[in-house]
DNA sequence: AATGAATGAGGGTTCATTCAT
DNA sequence: CATGAATGAACCCTCATTCAT
């Protein structure tokens, strides 16, 4: 009996190199939150894998395009995770707007790992246009839609002298500082609180849709 | 003809060491933004100041050394800028409030390449706890002050369900945030956009004390 | 004409690592005998085995150790080759120092190139507490040996008025002196006209089991 | 009055160059003796004789000439130091053996950081032509004087069966055997210890001239 | 004569990539 | 597909030498 005749379906073979390249990428996270950026090697991020050193450039062909598909990944999967979470609520941008604070301080997207990926790249973004593009793109989108929202809820709420893109601007600015804070000192705070100094914000704006989610105790 | 007759202005060979360091910190921080941190070499920052490969072993021990007072650097002028601000400031809190945030967006603070030296230091600062000592340092001071600010202002005020805490938290990391638009899409906003937007937050937090600073046309 | 028609055979991509090391540490002999150890570098080792530069690092950490093993790899050999030598051997005494001696000037342990190596590692070694201990460990044993056999000689022969450390010590500088002699000065002196100067002075000291080698004709 | 006025007399700028000199080269001594050959750096040396950095290329036109004039200082002192021991003994061949046995185990020449000098010195010697000649010129002079020293003793003596030269070879290499053991091993044997041993090696030989000096009591 | 800042070639080492297995 | 030995360019750093002071 010939060795071909025992294989599984070639499907499986299909399946199984994406599955390799989730592998990888997920390994280059950890390494990244673990080693930094510039100590992530090939070596680092095989060994997080657990595999040998030659199979990044099999999978991908190269370090840059491996980095690539890892910042993509994360972009998407952040960009699923709120699209997803906006299908499945009402047409109240209130609580449009509730959710997308909240996907914005929990798990997946919250992970202190992905975190430092984010800033790892931002923090090189402004010498790789590549990073830059990527990063921009998952931007626009998430702008647009919070633009939206704030829009509507101006409306409805009649909260004539704001600016939809100010507040648009100003949470998504105040969210990526936040992360900061979550990445850099995470003793300081938990995400629940970053998320109510979010909700903060938006009870000062929209006092007639949100409230104050005191207390909460923040460190120094 | 004598050589001399045809000598160009030079370069002066020898500098003080404080001078020289100066020298070789700014260059590294040209270096960081244009190439980013990890494409930033001894031979990147020797090029950029002007001067030989072997210099900066010699007025830094090494490039770990030069990285780190490159950081301080920026650190400690950060700090001197707004204790200056406030030192020249009265003891109006409001007054006090607002000179913090326009130093936060006002030269020398707010240069792109120092913005891009921040991020890059930051985006590395999960697996470089130097880094995170040498950051957090800037930081407890600055939230120290900023919180003992907000707390005048919400009891001068009598702004009674605020938290200055939070108040100081969510302004900072609106801040940081904003910096991070302004390093990654210098397009989408001006300085004074941003620091307008800081503006906005305060007064919807504290109407009575500052008002929107309409209109801002922030771009999509 | 395909090229496969063309190829010399070519040397194996990879071989064993401990094949790959003895490659390496054979090697390094050559380059210290040739350039002496100031002037061994990992490029001319690498070239003297017909390698990359980076092979090195790879089988050994560092310079550093790949010293230490040649070191190592010439005292391992030193020693085996005379306790194989002595296991070859009867009891009589004065047969077993005659062999310790005749060891000590044949190959492969006289070696101009081995010689050139352990004078290299001696004349760092006050300076390098890990060769001199490396070295030491040699020495001794073989010391304690020569000891016992000088021991038994004199109880054996009723040498009465000798002692066998001093014998033992003054027959194991001689031999390190010639050798240095050899290394220094080829020209002046065979390997077999050195042995026969330690022979001579066995012929001083035992009268009644060695006899002079006469004549040697050394040059001044 | 003019500056020139003041100067102390030319004389004395003359001698103070060679007084430099001497300073570089005993402090090449100590540097080669505490860090090895291949650690010493013009900043070792520099240091050593607590100066400045450019000095030596100032007094030696480069580290290659520093070397060589130090090789050559103890290689000139040994020479004296036998030469005036001897010019100080009368004509018995055995009263001058002593003497040149002794002065090799006695200060100045048999001090620690000097051997160290001479085995960092041999250790390079075979890749080195200019250091083998320096040595070997040395050596020459040492052998034949030694070598006539013994051919009167064997004559006088009446040790018809020994050959003069093997005597000399025989000996010289063990001083130089016994150095090293001393450098290496400097808590095996007092100097005193390693000249008795050469002792014993002239009293088997020349028994009717020198006597063993027991007890001697060598560790292992 | 003496200093020490500056240079730049060359050192050891790392690491992305290739390729025989 | 997968491995890991091998490569070589590029990194950081050292150090002999130069030269303005």
């Amino acid at each position: 009996m010939s060795r071909s005749a025992l294989r599984v379906p070639v499907k499986k073979r299909t399946a199984s190199k994406v599955e390799r390249q989730l592998q990888l990428i997920r390994a280059t996270i950890r390494s990244v939150a673990k080693n930094g950026l510039s100590d992530t090697t090939m070596a680092t991020v095989a060994k997080e894998a657990g595999l040998s050193q030659g199979i990044i450039n099999l999978h991908f062909k190269s370090k840059e395009r491996l980095l690539d598909e890892t910042l993509r990944y994360i972009a998407d999967e952040y960009r699923s995770v709120w699209e997803k979470a906006l299908a499945e609520t009402g047409p109240s941008p209130a609580e449009r707007l509730t959710v997308l604070v909240e996907v914005d301080f929990k798990l997946p997207v919250c992970d202190r790992n992905k975190l430092a990926v984010w800033f790892a790249f931002w923090g090189e973004s402004k010498s790789r246009p590549r990073y830059r593009k990527l990063c921009a793109t998952r931007d626009i989108q998430y702008r647009r839609e919070l633009g939206a929202i704030c829009e509507q809820l101006i409306e409805e709420g009649g909260y004539e002298d704001l600016d939809p893109m100010v507040l648009a601007t100003g949470l998504s600015a105040m969210t990526e500082g936040l992360w900061l804070d979550l990445l850099i000192s995470p003793r300081s705070m938990t995400r629940e609180q970053a998320r109510d100094i979010c909700f903060a914000y938006l009870a000062s704006a929209f006092p007639r849709h949100f409230s104050n989610p005191w207390p909460l105790e923040i460190k120094s």
